[in-house]
DNA sequence: TTGTAAGCGTTATCAC
DNA sequence: GTGATAACGCTTACAA
């Protein structure tokens, strides 16, 4: 089937495709009754418009690229849907992109998207390997937004999460409920959101005077296998803490598992907090205690602030939003 | 910043555009020094192809978009993933939609899609109210795959799980378990889905010469709430079976929450199989009994038949895959 | 108010 | 082997 063009429409009426080209764009003179003439035939002929050659001529398509590192866990599908929900009110289509953890796969996305032209970008970074394109792509003049997951040369809006603040305070509510020797399960030692969470727990025990020792630091990452391994690392070296706090739930969630496989009690032989409050906190045995991360609202507050750097190319300074969460407590982390 | 174009390497060298185009394309005749001449000039300017002006003109983008109604389970992320996976070895990019449960959405994000001259489209419907509008994109001659949420009357490819026979299996598991009173949560009416995994339910019970009265098939849906109202509703009516097959897990897991609140042991009271093997079924206390669909094989599925469509528009019959699961057997269906 | 023509960045069809 | 030139579908000065 061929697709219908304007010159179809302007052969049928006998007009110029400029006319009617005009009829589609109201900010042209043209006659009332000509408009209408072509909108009516437009409609007929079942025409529509061809974005791509709006695209290569505009050099702007309403489109805006989302690059995520994954979407098995709920936390990016929840912040996507924050920022679509804005996004599409304001009149902009979102494509999203996930990189299934590969660092290529997300640089390469990053590039479909531009090749598609999108009018902003949003990404959350897997590591600092692709820092040094994506620094071209803010000097070219695309629209780019961080979050989650981000780089402190990259010049860009970001929003991000009190990762220490909130962190602190989980390993404080540990302390509260009469927990001493509590670790921390890290997350993979190359974003920085992982050393955050790290220095809010290492702070908040200096400021109980709990002091700690290397070990009570184990090296995990974000994936339930990388509590597991963790879990199963301690066990073997009899290194039983009174207390984890997991950088996210599903190291939480996988050392809980394994512990009681192993016969221990929780929270009473060991207590558990994880973080980003996944939809797993509140169905797991018991109920684990969660930092939970507005992830709707960081949503909605990238794609204002992409928006505005869109809209203003000119005037606009790279803020950085820090939003706030919550504590969800639970059974995992009920006192001794 | 001005984009390098292919005008601004044959200045540069006193060439051509076409020449230069040439250089790109090694289906045509050129000068090796030429042709290397371009290529090194070109990488000096950080020159990048117009994928745009080459769309408009070939008509195709190697681009792929996926439609699905919502990802927050983990279902659909995981057919992407497979999809992706084939799709990327073969050169094509994947764009994602979600339509957030919204079909208005759903139509919307497909239309991006076609906007952008995508080669193809995959799609798991929402419900039936946009058939008319993809059936014209069929006759069309765009290339597109079906899976999990269909519709009969479209003719594409599709990729589909046997709900029947799996349902039926999972029934009789719970038959087998020696349980007797057992009732179904349903999953939305207008799908085919539900009814395959309603008929299932119905005709394992009728094997075993179980009678089964009307109240024992419960409507109910897909997500969490669902099920929570739909136990709700059981308890305050005080008609309890001893097991429940419910149509996905969410609405398993929903069910199993109220009934725990209220007291009931599981399985000794009540018995529990959810349909999908969501994340949480491992997860939840006690562990959920739950269909396994093969998802990543599912996506990969799909991508392939896809493919074949695209790379043969003529001779293709839209077969339908039915794909193999298992039944994950677990302690909430356990005996008596 | 409408038409002509140039141009967006490519590829493709001719000549030479 | 290389260079003009038309074309993809649209917008937009400028001319009429």
């Amino acid at each position: 089937m061929k697709h219908i063009t304007i010159k179809d429409i302007a052969k049928k009426l006998n007009l110029s495709i400029s006319t009617v080209s005009r009829a589609f764009n109201d900010k042209y003179d043209i006659r009332k009754e000509t408009k209408e003439l072509i909108l009516e035939t437009a409609k007929e002929l079942n025409y529509h418009p061809n974005p791509i050659a709006k695209k290569l001529i505009q050099q702007r398509s309403f489109n805006i690229g989302i690059v995520v590192p994954e979407f098995i866990n709920d936390f990016f599908p929840k912040v996507i849907i924050g920022a679509q929900e804005i996004l599409f009110e304001k009149g902009y289509q979102v494509l999203i992109t996930q990189a299934n953890q590969s660092i290529q796969m997300e640089k390469s996305n990053v590039k479909t998207l531009v090749d598609n032209m999108v009018d902003g970008l949003i990404i959350s970074l897997m590591g600092d390997d692709n820092v040094e394109y994506y620094q071209e792509l803010i000097e070219s003049g695309l629209p780019i937004v961080c979050f989650n997951r981000t780089n402190e040369n990259l010049k860009t809006p970001k929003v991000i999460f009190d990762d220490y603040k909130w962190s602190f305070f989980a390993t404080e509510h540990l302390i509260h409920e009469g927990y001493k020797r509590i670790y921390h399960l890290a997350g993979p030692s190359n974003l920085s959101l992982s050393k955050n969470r790290k220095l809010g727990f290492i702070d908040a025990n200096k400021k109980h005077k709990i002091e700690l020792t290397e070990n009570q630091i184990v090296p995990a990452g974000f994936m339930m296998e990388d509590g597991k391994n963790a879990a199963e690392e301690l066990i073997a070296k009899n290194d039983i803490p009174d207390a984890i706090f997991a950088a996210n739930d599903p190291a939480a969630i996988g050392a809980m598992k394994v512990f009681k496989e192993h016969g221990y009690k929780i929270p009473e032989d060991i207590a558990f907090v994880g973080f980003s409050e996944s939809g797993l906190a509140l169905h797991v045995d018991p109920p684990l205690t969660s930092v939970e991360q507005p992830t709707t609202e960081i949503g909605r507050s990238i794609a204002r602030l992409l928006i505005q750097q869109i809209e203003n190319p000119n005037d606009f300074k790279p803020q950085t939003l820090i939003l706030n969460g919550k504590l969800n407590i639970r059974q995992s982390s009920k006192a001794k």
